[in-house]
DNA sequence: CACTATTCAGTTGTGCACAACTGAATAGTG
DNA sequence: CACTATTCAGTTGTGCACAACTGAATAGTG
């Protein structure tokens, strides 16, 4: 049976920059059709995918925002300043622990919700996949990142 | 049926928020895992995509990397800078075309080949899937960026 | 042949991802 | 309680993606 021991090098690195390439590709596809989607919203893919966890959550710390887009402040601060500068939300100083800044959307951050609405039909389009398949890819991108999340580094340095 | 017209907006947004985030974590573990396994080469992902391309065609004009990458002049440039500084490219004016340049691997960037050959076993281990489903992923996600970008089937097939 | 359009690599500027770090606030320890 | 460790948002610096542009070389047109 052919398996990822019985591959040759050669062919397995032929391989990898498909995989790779397609990841690549995929993903800049993805950013392209949202950017498109997104630019009457005034938003980027990333600030859509903030303002989506808000719109979900009401008001979340920037530490609540990061666990669940897995990001860290090291993006998400200019990202949020720049959405406070666009008027989209507000950020302030926990009273409870000074260390923490809270971020809620504005009146008009909340109005874009309505706005988002033709979105992810729009990119459901765009993929040419159906609602099945969608949930599928959904699936299995999830499992792939948690997997590779989970991955110990020292690990991999030894499965070489 | 349940089909994409027949769900309601409320939880096709919550559907995008989950796709919208699986792709971009997926594709953020995938880098993180890269990162790790081309620490030892020096090399970044799109770096190690540029070589790639460069050890299968010996040498290619920034043109024909870029469109094999899909990628623009704005990031080739400077990206190619960057690896000519590390030693690994060599580019130079074409005597043919003097507003083409071309770009092969250096001595020392063909030999980088030889370490690159315990890369993707070690990808492929991350990511836990098999061959059969890693050759499934790789065709999933091209056929979706070709739906997504409206890129030629053929161009995408050449690549690899 | 002269002139315009196109091609090509490169630059500039914006935004994101992330590593490494800073400084302030809080939690936990003996 | 005093002191250290941790937590939190933020900054700095590097690299990539991409839009919009520049300038030089070449192709195509009348």
């Amino acid at each position: 049976m052919e398996t990822l021991d019985t591959v040759p090098d050669e062919d397995f690195l032929r391989l990898d920059h498909q995989i790779c390439f397609s990841l690549h590709a995929a993903t800049r596809a993805f950013n392209g059709v949202y950017r498109e989607a997104l630019k009457e919203l005034g938003l980027t893919y990333p600030q859509y995918l903030v303002m989506l966890v808000l719109w979900e959550h009401g008001e979340l710390p920037v530490k609540g925002i990061g666990e669940r887009l897995r990001l860290d402040s090291g993006t998400l601060s200019p990202l949020l300043k720049r959405l406070e500068a666009a008027g989209y939300v507000e950020r302030r100083r926990s009273p409870e622990d000074e260390r923490s800044v809270t971020v809620r959307p504005t009146v008009e951050g909340s109005a874009l919700k309505a706005k988002a609405r033709a979105v992810p039909r729009r990119i459901a389009t765009a993929t040419g996949l159906d609602l099945e398949e969608i949930r599928e890819l959904r699936d299995r991108l999830a499992a792939l990142a948690v997997r590779l999340d989970g991955v110990d580094p020292d690990d991999l340095a030894s499965c070489g």
